[in-house]
DNA sequence: CGCAAACTTGATTTGAGTCAACTCCTGTGG
DNA sequence: CCACAGGAGTTGACTCAAATCAAGTTTGCG
């Protein structure tokens, strides 16, 4: 289970693991179905991805990926996060990519990759081999429709988060990921005062934010002080007041 | 021909329309044949996109595409620089975009437009309905792949960015904006003491780095002390000394 | 129970932003 | 052909938000 996760918390969100690190054999009752990238495939298509997916599983620290490796296989989150990071040469690291359930991982062409990617707690992870991927993703177009839809959409969001890192304010920014994983964990509308486990430490929240932990942690407190979220614990947030977290955003 | 352009200087990159402002009429001979979109089609491939092909023009500062706005076209990027923006309610702006000749402008699926994209000099582009386009999209898998292929490199591209916003120095990213132009505007390695008219107003570049345009200007002042770029005017670089410009980039 | 990692809080520093002139082009019209 | 207007760019003085440095406190695990 996730290694943040305080025992005896009820069960909230579903970027951890359902059930205890079982894993389904059959796609049929897969927990990403719905989102991943063979969501558009059809049953006679899943089978041709049945036949060459293979599980893994990561636990919480695990490099998955490093910078330069030539990945020889890509993959569907099951459950957990992943993070993607680049660093510059004396240490500095900023966060680039933050990978829930249902998100792919890795290029389907060829090359090194250009970021680590490191598992954010445990993670399971329904990964196939480059090659017959990229042969079967020629064969299915409803396949590779949809990884353009993902990848696209990771776009949009790659540039929403460089709004952020350009232009937001520490506030705005610590309020901004708030209410990220609040939509990314599949909150509903209703859900005000309901609560989230935080998947990352303080410091790796301040790699997502190019902040420092400090900063992140007077924020977190300033939003708390003003009312707008709540802890049961440091990994825990609860937003009380869902429009002025929104406000407080900027967005 | 670009505004930016001072009269009597040697055509330098080609970014800049080359010729001009002549267009192709038939894709034999357009000059970003070698890298767009189309880049892998066969013959009779392109005849169909050949067909559903027209060219647009925008002027130096023209908006391309409103935010929000449900685009009822895609493009290629022929000749210009194409800036993508986004803007927080009180007018804080950021670059989230640069895209020069060859580069693919807009999304195949539908949905409303995620940021403004505006000609940053006289730009024309090869559009494509977006019905038509998708329709061939799925019958041409050379256009698909292509198409990922590039969405990939944007994301790449967009990560890169991530990092130098979160975490570079005000004279690291202006160091990397002025090296990312060398690469992006295809100079060769042997080319130092070459010449980039940027594409960018100093206000633009600001946008571009998530600084502001007095910190530009300092930097490049100081850039320009220390010996590694120089200027003919205003918006004309050249790089005196590459390893030292990669050194002052951080990367 | 105790230790280390994670987190918070406070004092101080600093890099980039803000505010304010000022210069330099470039294009326009008298 | 020159004056001059206005935008683009530079430079300087000052401010301030976030980083840094430095203790603390809390938490969770062995």
């Amino acid at each position: 289970m996730g290694a943040y996760m305080p025992s005896g918390v009820p069960v909230l969100r579903d970027y951890r693991n359902p059930g205890d690190g079982a894993v389904p054999v059959r796609c049929t009752g897969c927990p990403i179905r719905d989102r991943a990238v063979c969501s558009l495939c059809s049953a006679d298509e899943l089978a041709k991805l049945d036949a060459i997916k293979s599980y893994r599983t990561y636990t919480h620290g695990a490099e998955i990926i490093g910078l330069g490796e030539d990945i020889e296989f890509v993959a569907s989150i099951v459950t957990g996060v992943v993070k993607l990071t680049k660093t510059l040469a004396d240490g500095r690291t900023q966060m680039v990519g933050l990978l829930f359930p249902g998100d792919f991982l890795g290029r389907a062409q060829t090359g090194p990759a250009e970021f680590d990617a490191v598992a954010a707690n445990d993670v399971t992870l329904c990964c196939f081999s480059r090659t017959p991927f990229r042969r079967l993703m020629h064969e299915t177009p409803n396949l590779e429709d949809r990884l353009l839809e993902m990848t696209m959409d990771e776009l949009d969001s790659a540039r929403e988060w460089m709004l952020l890192l350009g232009r937001k304010t520490a506030r705005e920014k610590v309020a901004s990921f708030v209410q990220m994983l609040w939509h990314r964990t599949g909150a509903s509308q209703s859900d005000e005062g309901g609560e989230i486990a935080l998947p990352l430490t303080r410091a790796e929240i301040a790699e997502y934010l190019g902040l420092t932990i400090e900063t992140v942690s007077r924020q977190m407190t300033k939003l708390r002080g003003d009312a707008i979220i709540d802890f049961t614990s440091a990994r825990n947030v609860r937003v009380l007041d869902m429009e002025a977290l929104e406000e407080a955003a900027g967005s």
